[in-house]
DNA sequence: AAAGTTGGTTACTTTAAAGTGCCTACTTTA
DNA sequence: TAAAGTAGGCACTTTAAAGTAACCAACTTT
């Protein structure tokens, strides 16, 4: 998703990092199940590809969102959780979810998707 | 962005309507500068093209996000604004947006786009 | 009479991102 | 002995979305 920044809004830099498939259910798995290993959070995450999760788990440690502990055994163990700053991001993410669910009992996705098919 | 939701999500579906490019501009110029008129919207969002503004302006009409007013002159006069809804979702975008000019004082998304470019 | 205005639509091209499959190197287990 | 798990890397394909450009109706102004 490169987007054009229309100006430079810093907004537009948080969305790039918590939009994209997968990223906020990354999020929430990481929120809700406390820190886990690769395999797990892929399995977790149904669907996902290892690519993708690499890639996502990867930028999100990079914005200081996730934090990546690898034990260098063989094979690796390499556990990720969310950092104080994904915490903050996910107080936010609640409030996101409550206007979510509240617009979704009003049945307004309903009408978006049929608009956007 | 066709995502696969992963469950069936009311986030990813309120992300979907508030991401992409331009649509948080759309409407943060509708916020700050009130209802306006197509010509009006395009030109404070420079770069945007009539097509693209078009459908997002129709996408968020579908959401409820935005009311739509034609005058059936000619030529016509459409006008765009934000509802009771988008009042709702300007609240919570202010939230975001404080949280991404903290982290953008702290340095953050530099970082993040040096990892993914 | 020609050009401009307004709010689009339609068709075509481009591109960034996601998906897919195959590879590693070592260990444990069946 | 071979299969499966671990945490990815790499190359190739696919696709959804954005960009670009041309066109339109109908009326007004020059």
């Amino acid at each position: 998703m490169k987007t054009v920044l229309p100006p430079s809004c810093p907004m537009e830099a948080l969305l790039r990092v918590i939009t994209g498939p997968w990223t906020i259910y990354i999020l929430w798995v990481l929120s809700e199940q406390g820190p886990q290993r690769f395999g797990a959070i892929k399995r977790l995450v149904p669907g996902i590809s290892t690519r993708i999760l690499t890639e996502r788990l990867r930028m999100l440690e990079h914005a200081g969102v996730v934090w990546r502990e690898q034990a260098m055994t063989i094979p690796p163990a390499v556990t990720y959780g969310l950092t104080e700053r994904g915490a903050e991001l996910r107080g936010m993410l609640d409030t996101l979810g409550a206007i979510a669910r509240r617009w979704e009992d009003e049945g307004i996705f309903a009408e978006v998707r049929s608009g956007t098919e």
